[in-house]
DNA sequence: ACACTTATACTTATTTTGAGCATATGGGGG
DNA sequence: CCCCCATATGCTCAAAATAAGTATAAGTGT
């Protein structure tokens, strides 16, 4: 149980800070990601170094480079996980020093995301195409990766890995009576990546892909440098189980908004649809808003009342957040 | 959004790896921790150095050194966060290395849980006497921690920082409506540190401390080397969110057990006494165990009948996990 | 046989949920 | 102006889940 370094290696590491900015604008969720420069190159998430003599915390050095790099203020600020596996990084394998990434999710308002010279915001379900349940079971997931996970099941060395394998797809991808869990967004893409069905998957060619030039991203998503579709993932995870206990979906909503607005929002990140009538007996039983008295026509039909957080629910509430139907048996 | 280091300055740091190493142990929650060595030295959580060049995963770093060090092997392990506040460390505020942890939780088998050398178990409520409601509301709530966060508010510079003291406690500690929130373990530790009542406080002066050596330990917990106690604090918040949807108690349970001491060692974690019969309805309900067809007799009473976990749950469940009751308004 | 202890089964009122129907209130076209 | 359309909002109702008991079972020790 000591510290001291082995002698004669070197302990040193590098940390870079990964942002994943997200906000959801006209009911679609969105992540703000750097272009690629060259042709064939990969989106990546902004990202910035981490500097041990200016930054007291960690948190503050993201907020800085954020600020520095894209004048976006971000509210809202979450440490994801750190990630610090060999294969993530090219450059390590061929002896450069190990690079490690401490991902965050910031979440910012729509009237503030305007688009930062470099960068752009994407769907977030141009990534992740399996996760959008909104309009129903997507397509992709039987058309397409249901029977190639079945080969990648198959494939497996004996029985017992099989039935592993058949497990781990069946858990994460709803196969079996337990339905889709909306929240195992980062083993979905873990199992994927290992099955060799995004294009991630070879950077240190252990895996073989079974992924073809042609299908490759309308439907298994949008690949990004290294890592980083694997933060992503990470982060979507955490925030539709966040979404649930705290009130962290009025991050991305603008002062006032309507009820079917919030709906919106709650469903662009959940991906999943809601029943309307219940959702806003939930949300006032929820004491989460207030109305502010004025109202939108900017719909067409009956204008909707305008509401607006209310930050005191969580003086009254144990855990605040958008209450869900819980085991939906949709398979 | 480059990743170049600024030229000039040192951007290497040193990663460590903390290991949050617990257990339940005769229905008390345990904590593995390394024995002083000093006089008035603090015990420190097992911690041991991220070797860049040896290990391809954090994780797998993790399990290295345990196993050299302490000789446990751990089961369950999970990422909690990565500390890198620059006070946490005063070998950095006195020009050293920036050090950065990354903490961990393992949870590790009643039976396996030998004593390794120069280690201890603790009860983790010698470290978070106010966390532990099995018996009702802990009377240091009242006694000690009430009127000492009540004068921390009212020392605030003005109103507003004022109210912002009373809504962080009154959430927190559940002063208002909401109650008691179990999971909150992290915050409530927090904001103790920063009114200077926990023996932790002073490390970089900033804040001063208004604890007494009289009654520190006894009313405000063991304090514990450097931010370990905040990593802990993180862990248990963690676990507690998390037995309730995902059978991590399990990890910690012996093979076979009885619906009484899956209760107890749920309550152990949680803090919070259940209802028996409707304890082992819900568990029944889940899905979440089998019985084993024999029976224990070491109780006393009417022997009771021995169960095992279901793996076959995580199939059939989208969130299979211990319910309990959600908005208890415990104040 | 009896007291005592713990385990387990069953009852009941209440709350929460899921789903749908009904009504309200605006705009626009005739 | 009136009717139609679209969306918003209010309300009902059955089913399921929950909280809190009461009752009964099955061992041990005297």
């Amino acid at each position: 149980m000591n510290k001291k370094p082995k002698s004669g290696t070197n302990q040193a590491v590098v940390l870079d800070l990964d942002a994943v900015i997200a906000t959801v604008d006209a009911e679609k969720p969105q992540v703000l990601l750097v272009s690629a420069d060259g042709s064939d190159a990969r989106p990546s998430l902004p990202s910035g170094p981490f500097d041990p003599e200016g930054d007291r915390t960690m948190e503050e050095g993201l907020r800085r480079w954020v600020e520095e790099q894209t004048g976006l203020t971000v509210g809202f600020v979450e440490q994801l996980y750190t990630f610090g596996d060999l294969f993530r990084d090219p450059d390590a394998l061929a002896g450069g020093p190990r690079s490690i990434s401490v991902g965050y999710v910031a979440l910012i308002r729509q009237s503030a995301a305007k688009r930062p010279a470099g960068s752009d915001w994407f769907d977030w379900y141009r990534l992740f195409p399996w996760e959008d349940w909104r309009n129903g079971r997507p397509a992709v997931l039987n058309e397409v990766l249901k029977p190639k996970i079945s080969s990648w099941i198959d494939e497996a060395d004996n029985a017992k890995a099989k039935r592993a394998r058949r497990g781990r797809a069946d858990v994460a991808f709803g196969f079996s009576d337990a339905g889709w869990d909306a929240d195992r967004v980062l083993e979905r893409y873990e199992l994927l990546y290992e099955a060799g069905l995004v294009a991630e998957t070879v950077i240190d060619g252990r895996i073989k892909t079974r992924q073809n030039q042609s299908d490759a991203h309308a439907w298994t998503g949008l690949p990004l440098h290294q890592d980083h579709r694997r933060i992503l993932a990470t982060a979507l995870g955490r925030l539709r189980g966040k979404i649930r206990y705290r009130p962290v979906i009025f991050e991305v909503m603008p002062i006032e908004f309507t009820l079917l607005q919030l709906q919106r929002a709650v469903e662009a990140l959940t991906g999943a649809p809601l029943h309307k009538q219940n959702f806003r007996r939930l949300v006032a039983a929820e004491g989460l808003v207030e109305p502010t008295g004025r109202v939108s026509s900017e719909t067409g039909g009956r204008p909707a009342e305008l509401f607006s957080f209310r930050p005191d629910v969580v003086r009254e509430r144990p855990a605040p957040g958008v209450r869900m139907p819980r085991g939906r048996r949709t398979k």
